[in-house]
DNA sequence: CACCCAAATGCGAACGATTGCAGTATCCTC
DNA sequence: GAGGATACTGCAATCGTTCGCATTTGGGTG
């Protein structure tokens, strides 16, 4: 069992000849006020030397608070998350909460007995990587008014608040520069259909090319079935295929755009005198490639703090998320290797 | 506040007409049998109906065990340890535990009031990836008899069961690959030496070099202050700059060698031609670098599920860490790009 | 039929903190 | 000096389970 005996707000208050109660009231900085002062240094003191630790699932118990706040990721491996989950972790930690971390391995199923889990236990909120565009489990959350934000991913019906990049922004800025180099006939690859990220980002592209006048046509987007490199490869594969004729892909991430890479590599089609491909999300190591990947820079670091920070104060403020507020970050353009003008006709 | 209120065990007892004692004993798989079949039955039926969720915060008060297990690291950012992550928290999940993440941000400070906190909520082990070499902290929880497990880095006083990978061998695969190829002047960029890495490389390389009748000599371990692109930069600059012979680096990890890349790139030595380089970890996309990256293969995901399973066996078993287990568990040697026979002289 | 044993269940005290309420000093004011 | 307001502190209930112990019930045995 661990630690012998740990000493217990009662033995504190024995050592400082006080009741348990004025004891907690004196260690508690929200109500130390009501305690004397003289009594509150002793108290504080004798805590120190016998090394005195609030046990937290008594605590909770009692004050139906844990103090324990989870992140919901789809896989952990995924090199977009690991920047979110340490932002988070900052923040909630500097606030005294704990960060329960669960993969969910992108099972529905398992993400649901996980929340129960988590529910059961007490678990203050939630931070959640993991939405569908229709997702039963998160109106559920929304209908009990659990306190929890979405980030990364939103879902349809906007009743959370939602911590995300300005992915619209991103595409737009990513076929404006493949525009600026002369290209005309620009693809998309994009992500899942069940994902916010996969419509916006196909949305947005659709809206870009419209805007800058560029050839339209009922081809110009090939859905992947994941945001993997498998998927990319699949999905590259598919368009080539169809005979549609174009320049520069534009992939709904960076994973799909190195199946893309591969293919292409493979086919003999060189990167990027023949086609230029460009990524999103900045992934650790792309720029290191040969061509380095041009990309989307998206702040997953304060999107991580900014809905740490968000949650908190649904918790502690208690105001419910009638106002779901969706808030975006600014992305940045990484120009690389990977983009160049068309080849000559 | 979370779920309007939620059914509790009373309220199941009342609906089943039973005592909540007896109702607890049906539902609770090791002690139904001292209840009768069909009031069980009865029980979880009602329970079920219910939608009843055991409160997890007040079991625990009573049994003192929170079925949580925390795992620190130093940094999730880096590639290493989502894998890991990721195992440990499979093998948890499907035993009904959960995984609380903690980075450490290799900070000590920050870590010691980390398992403060962990402890005080009744954690129920630890999986610690960020041992130091000495490390006062570990040492105390050696002492207390807190269930523990070490991954990926020891501690010198082996007081703890330890899961890693078969560093030596690694090494030794990496300077007899060297060797095959034909080198005799291999040097290595050493990782800190306050990590049990760091040292158990750097004596196995000694080893190797030794075994295998190369030339030795003071000069042919440059220590990196730590794990990171920038300090093996700098490493290999102090390397060239010693005059020490040399037409292969073997590298303490595999952002140690990216490190080594860059500075060779800068001073124009051609990369595997003139110079041969092994990385260590095979971090992801490694292998999409031009050229990819020669490196060891470590089980990480193994590695991960086996310290769970141990951290289980040890909380379940209550068996004390007296025997403190050490398991290494074989790695693979990834012959890719950087290496090539040396220069002709 | 008396007796005893075992199985099943009820009872209530923990676990370790928080908190509304009540009680007791202390001090001020007229 | 009496009355009352005020500041501290003690008391005990409470959070939702678990578990040792007492009690009841039913059935088997001599």
């Amino acid at each position: 069992m661990a630690g012998a005996q740990r000493v217990k707000l009662t033995d504190v208050a024995r050592a400082a000849g006080v009741h348990p109660g004025t004891a907690s009231r004196a260690l508690n900085p929200s109500t130390v006020s009501r305690v004397s002062p003289e009594t509150a240094r002793r108290v504080l003191k004798v805590a120190q030397r016998l090394g005195y630790v609030p046990n937290t699932l008594a605590r909770g118990l009692r004050t139906s608070k844990s103090f324990v706040v989870a992140m919901l990721v789809p896989d952990i491996t995924n090199a977009l998350f690991p920047p979110m989950v340490r932002g988070a972790e900052q923040v909630l930690s500097a606030a005294g909460y704990t960060l329960v971390l669960t993969d969910t391995d992108n099972d529905s199923d398992t993400e649901r007995r996980q929340v129960e889990q988590l529910r059961a236990r007490g678990t203050d909120g939630f931070i959640i990587a993991t939405a569908r565009w229709q997702d039963p489990l998160l109106e559920e959350i929304a209908d009990h008014g659990v306190p929890a934000v979405l980030v990364n991913r939103n879902i349809g019906s906007r009743r959370l608040p939602y911590v995300g990049a300005d992915e619209r922004t991103g595409i737009q800025l990513v076929v404006e520069h493949l525009a600026g180099l002369g290209h005309r006939a620009i693809v998309h690859l994009g992500g899942p259909s069940d994902t916010s990220t996969g419509r916006d980002r196909a949305s947005a592209f659709r809206q870009a090319v419209e805007g800058l006048g560029l050839p339209t046509g009922p081809r110009l987007v090939q859905v992947c079935a994941s945001y993997t490199e498998a998927a990319g490869a699949e999905a590259t594969t598919r368009m080539l295929e169809s005979g549609q004729d174009m320049t520069a892909i534009v992939c709904a991430n960076d994973l799909i755009a190195l199946g893309a890479l591969s293919v292409l590599a493979e086919k003999g089609i060189r990167c990027p005198e023949q086609m230029s491909v460009v990524g999103f999300n900045n992934m650790a190591m792309v720029e290191r490639l040969t061509p380095p990947l041009t990309t989307v820079r998206l702040p997953l670091h304060q999107i991580g703090e900014l809905s740490a920070r968000l949650l908190l104060a649904e918790i502690e403020g208690g105001q419910q998320n009638a106002g779901a507020i969706q808030s975006l970050l600014g992305v940045q353009l990484a120009v690389r290797g990977t983009t160049a003008p068309p080849p000559p006709t």
